[in-house]
DNA sequence: TTCTATCAACGAAACGTTTCGTAGGAGAAT
DNA sequence: ATTCTCCTACGAAACGTTTCGTTGATAGAA
């Protein structure tokens, strides 16, 4: 099983999922636009990361190119149900409410949850 | 602002809502039955939250009793709100599709979560 | 009063995460 | 060939979290 990512880890996760396999300076650019930072740290976090394995990599070009391991799908299910633990007693009723207790869900995103909603109690 | 709860924070807090406002020993004895753990580890962790402001003490007493300062409701809207940010790139809808896209949500628990959603559409 | 149990406070160790400086290698440019 | 640039690897510092041993105070029992 791999480890829950930390909030570093989930970054650059999360930008490996938006543009796909990323060298470690394409990853660094992105990084960079938000937070600064030297591109040595993004370097070891990733290689710590592919020790972890959350990501893999390709070292047959002299840049190595890294992948998540997990998609993001099944990393968020992970870390939603682990959250559902530590902060919700397991309640799931109770966190979909909290997660739909706010004024900016669109009639779009509504009308879509219903539908997932008849999806489940048809099955 | 508070602090976003390490781990070892939100399970005490958890155990503060639970059973209301409490000694270091009461939230000691619950720990203890799950988790290997020495007095004065819960008693520091206390006292650090209690600086952070996550918790608030009466002294008055010999044993001081602790309470969460905020809700078990805010609290677990704020860490949803920071999953939502930091895992779900603030998609709502994806979190919601993640969070029912299980087999163990009762038909009650589906009939609440649309009676929120006829309320939401509502207003 | 003296002993015992319980408590808060404090400091520091142990551990994990995040940061980056430095070194060394490989390839491109001069 | 020498220099310049870009890359990986490594080690360690800096920081936050978690752990607990020790100390000193206080209250109750003997």
């Amino acid at each position: 099983m791999l480890p829950k990512p930390t909030e570093a880890e989930l970054n650059i996760l999360s930008i490996l999922w938006q543009q796909g396999p990323s060298t470690v300076r394409q990853v660094y650019e992105v990084v960079s636009q938000t937070k600064e930072v030297g591109y040595t740290t993004i370097l070891k976090l990733m290689q710590i990361m592919a020790e972890k394995g959350l990501v893999s990599r390709d070292e047959s070009s002299k840049s190595h190119i890294y992948k998540a391991s997990q998609s993001q799908q099944k990393t968020q299910k992970n870390l939603l149900e682990d959250l559902l633990e530590r902060a919700f007693s397991g309640s799931r009723r109770q966190l979909v409410l909290q997660a739909l207790n706010t004024d900016s869900v669109s009639k779009e995103e509504l009308a879509e949850i219903r539908a997932l909603l008849d999806s489940l109690e048809a099955s």
